[in-house]
DNA sequence: CCACATTGATTGCAATTGCATAGAACCAAA
DNA sequence: TTTGGTTCTATGCAATTGCAATCAATGTGG
């Protein structure tokens, strides 16, 4: 049913995998080495503080972030220790939180920014033309199409 | 010194980052709901097994697969207890080991890269012509340029 | 209304990963 | 050949993740 991959798609999947992993764990060490926290602990931040009225459903953070769920549930508990967000019981689903950003998770959102910015500006943007990245993020969106 | 990237940049990078977190974990679930050890078993083993005489250094494996120094000597301790290689001294460098593939490593191997295939096919290949994919390696590959 | 499957969140326990460090072998320069 | 730096591997300990349940709230079909 599933045909072995041709070689040109093996190496296509090569790079994806490698590349990725290259790109991020290096924006990740700039970030740390800046003391700043995983970048997960952004992607989290910045898809609650993006959402309308900076309030996000956990099963929305699960979904924009791809964690596993008792991952979102774990990590929501560190950001929660460390004042970033707050959990609020969701009026409309009594099983959902509702998760709210803090001032101060605001803040070191704001804060993490410039810094992840950079990483994927040295590390990415700076070796693609605006074209090229067109086309890269062109191709990447047909491989998740329903 | 670094400028914020575009956002047709800051879209890409999200896109890249998404899409390899997505197609990596469907493949992985495929290898596990087949009853198949992670990912990383593979590459290692792969990296082995295609080396001269079936062996590596381990710092060649780091080389290889990107994972850190202490993830490699302990994902080499578990292949190690699983009978899939072996670390011999390495004669040339008294701090090296050099890994070997055994034969029953030799055969995880090869049975897992049906299950690692259908699901790169699937999830990657079918969704790309041979020039996408040549375009998608193409562009990965300024990315890394040293 | 009553099962019964589904969804959203949590948690105990085991496995894995990250961090910091150690220690041995090598290498290069004086 | 001694000193000091680097490479390669290993490990104790803490943090994170994965797995497999559990539990409560919803939704659905009869």
């Amino acid at each position: 049913m599933n045909a072995t991959p041709s070689p040109t798609v093996i190496d296509a999947w090569a790079s994806l995998v490698r590349t990725e992993k290259a790109l991020v764990d290096k924006v990740e060490e700039r970030l740390k080495r800046e003391g700043f926290p995983p970048l997960d602990w952004y992607h989290v931040l910045y898809e609650v503080d993006r959402s309308p009225q900076g309030m996000l459903r956990q099963a929305g953070v699960q979904d924009r972030t791809q964690l596993a769920q008792y991952n979102v549930c774990r990590l929501v508990d560190r950001l929660e220790r460390e004042g970033l967000v707050e959990r609020r019981q969701c009026t409309e689903d009594g099983r959902s939180n509702v998760l709210v950003i803090t001032a101060k998770g605001r803040d070191l959102r704001r804060k993490m920014w410039p810094v992840y910015a950079a990483g994927i500006e040295e590390h990415f943007g700076a070796r693609l033309t605006a074209e090229e990245a067109q086309q890269l993020a062109g191709l990447l969106a047909k491989l998740v199409a329903t």
